[in-house]
DNA sequence: TTGTGTTTTACGACCTCC
DNA sequence: GGAGGTCGTAAAACACAA
């Protein structure tokens, strides 16, 4: 195991899945449905194949693997308790800005609140970093197993992407990564997720497909259900055409 | 409100390729 | 040997019926 995935490992995902919350919570950019897991970027997007070389603005979405594995910073960015300040030196945190993302102001702003949920949230998040602190060198994700809420924003990328290629280049991961305060690591994983997805639905649909031909024959030699299988059949299998054409994107 | 099924992140095991 | 692929799975998040 190489000394770079630790790093990443450590770093790179837990520290931006914090951050990626803080993102969502910010009141200027989502808009705030009922339940937390609402919040919505309303920003913009972009289309990530119509950008110029370079569009990912490397200044404001420095790696996260950067941050260090071990400080509070890392794990909640911007923000611990006690102190209430950006936790890293570096200004580019003033602001986070990209093409797909927008501007995000500054967690020190005064427009950085907290609803009742996210407090909620945030402590919670609190817990789990602070316990995967207490143990070094731990196998701490098996235990203390977290996932993060993508932004609609981030899910919207990485689809696009999706659409543009089943398989990211690692030029166009490192952008998209950058770009979207994702580590590589968690793109690559996005994209392996979003594949084993489709493999699902379209077995699924195969599944289906294949159900209702082998259920066809004998309700067909049924008389007493000959005219509704006929019907239900045929319909069937119009709406296994969409399953066809994404076997035909291969 | 709660129980339950589905979807979404994330990982480990194993394999292939360079 | 490292990177990245699939496959299977865990668990959080989510949707929704009762």
């Amino acid at each position: 195991m190489s000394v770079s995935y630790l790093l990443e490992k450590n770093t790179g995902m837990y520290s931006n899945s914090m951050r990626t919350d803080t993102q969502t919570l910010n009141s200027q950019n989502f808009i705030q449905y009922g339940d937390f897991t609402g919040y919505h970027q309303v920003t913009g997007t972009s289309d990530p194949h119509a950008q110029t070389p370079g569009l990912w603005n490397p200044v404001y979405a420095a790696p996260w693997e950067e941050w260090s594995p071990h400080s509070q910073n890392a794990c909640f960015p911007g923000f611990s308790p006690g102190t209430e300040q950006i936790g890293l030196n570096s200004p580019d945190l003033t602001y986070i800005q990209s093409p797909g993302l927008g501007t995000l102001p500054s967690l020190n702003s005064p427009s950085f609140d907290y609803s009742p949920d996210s407090q909620r949230r945030n402590s919670f998040d609190w817990i789990k970093c602070n316990s995967f602190n207490t143990v070094p060198g731990g196998k701490t994700r098996t235990k203390d197993k977290y996932r993060v809420v993508y932004t609609d924003q981030q899910r919207l990328d990485l689809e696009k992407e999706y659409q543009y290629s089943r398989y990211i280049t690692i030029k166009r991961k490192t952008e998209l990564a950058l770009g979207l305060s994702l580590s590589e690591r968690q793109v690559k994983i996005w994209f392996q997720n979003r594949r084993a997805k489709e493999r699902k639905m379209t077995k699924k649909k195969l599944q289906v497909s294949t159900t209702t031909h082998t259920l066809t024959p004998p309700i067909m030699v049924d008389p007493n259900n000959c005219t509704m299988a006929t019907s239900s059949s045929s319909s069937s299998l119009l709406s296994e055409t969409p399953s066809i054409n994404i076997k035909e994107e291969y």
